[in-house]
DNA sequence: CATCAAGTAAACAGATCGGTTACCTCCCGA
DNA sequence: TCGGGAGGTAACCGATCTGTTTACTTGATG
């Protein structure tokens, strides 16, 4: 593994993330992780390339990201359902949130099927599994309906949170997802 | 109002929103609306006031419809709350939808205080308003906070069924939304 | 010291970007 | 009949885009 491979990753995460895919050109990645577009292109084949690449390993770190903050509030099964939206909202409210980078590429990739669209799928379901383990764990009747309502929660927040500027969307997310949550766990059978 | 502006203004909501603002020319909107590029330029100064325009269409298009498609499928405010991801469902299964165009707008223009971004937190903001009304309407205690809440649910919705190209998200919503909505009814003191 | 891989800076190619302009046509009203 | 505005055509501008190539430097290894 390249040290300058991985600077340009890491480079261009940072920049498609502020600026979006289309307005981030090549030539400003490459001065900003200082190669050499010659270098640049002996790793990355084409822009796509690279751009793939930064989707992969942004997918890799964030979610390590945020299942080690998420275990690390709490042992509990409930209690890190709902930790969910605090590693959220501690993410919104960071000064370098700018929504979530997959999310921002479908909306600029969206045209048919992409290599590109289909990394933003995995990283979804990858989320959205991730999300139905903690349901399993805490041990409601229906974790899968739980689990897509959690997950809808969470990427409303994420994009309400980036287009108002407003972290406070998280604890929005939360109240309601305690609500599902607690109602989930009743016995009663579905009237 | 000009018939050619309006032409480059549909064209342009029907480019931008299928492949995104940046990788959409100005020369493709002229020549798919069929006009010249001097006309355009007479219309507009500039491609950001195309856009702003574009947005400014939108909002007022998809705020009539959507309002309008919600208040005919039922006259009572219980189920017009509900209706919301009725309606939302089918707009996801039009073939034509590839995503909200004010949440991919702001993924390509998250910098700063743009007047695109502002476009885009108005129409969230008066689509916010709407749920509102409806909420006050069915009678809840705290209307705001349930409003919020669906809000987040069909931000969601929109950004998951765009992702995944899965229609159903909707219906994850509606689900939640009744269980929070029913849940808002109650007269219990929040515990 | 010779070699070879890997790096840089810079020019270059061809296309496209947003935006402007010169020139022609057409139509409508005085 | 004539003037003027609206619109179209097409060339053009400088900048920037992705991608390639050239010429030079560096550093480790034999």
């Amino acid at each position: 593994m390249s040290l300058k491979r991985q600077e340009l990753i890491d480079t261009a995460i940072h920049l498609f993330s502020q600026h979006g895919f289309h307005a981030t050109g090549i030539d400003w990645i490459a001065d900003a992780a200082k190669v050499s577009k010659k270098t640049m292109y002996q790793h990355f084949r084409s822009k796509e390339e690279l751009i793939l690449a930064a989707l992969r390993h942004q997918d890799g770190l964030f979610r390590n990201f945020f299942m080690k903050s998420v275990e690390q509030i709490s042992s509990q099964p409930y209690a890190r359902l709902l930790a969910v939206f605090d590693v959220a909202r501690d993410w919104f409210a960071d000064e370098s949130f700018y929504g979530c980078m997959f999310i921002n590429a479908v909306g600029e990739y969206s045209h048919g099927d992409t290599a590109i669209r289909r990394a933003c799928q995995d990283f979804k379901a990858q989320m959205a599994d991730y999300i139905l383990k903690l349901a399993r764990d805490a041990g409601v009747k229906q974790p899968e309906a739980l689990a897509h309502s959690l997950a809808l929660l969470l990427e409303g927040a994420i994009v309400t949170a980036q287009v108002a500027g407003d972290a406070k969307a998280a604890d929005t997310a939360k109240q309601a997802a305690k609500v599902l949550l607690d109602n989930a766990l009743l016995d009663k059978p579905p009237g």
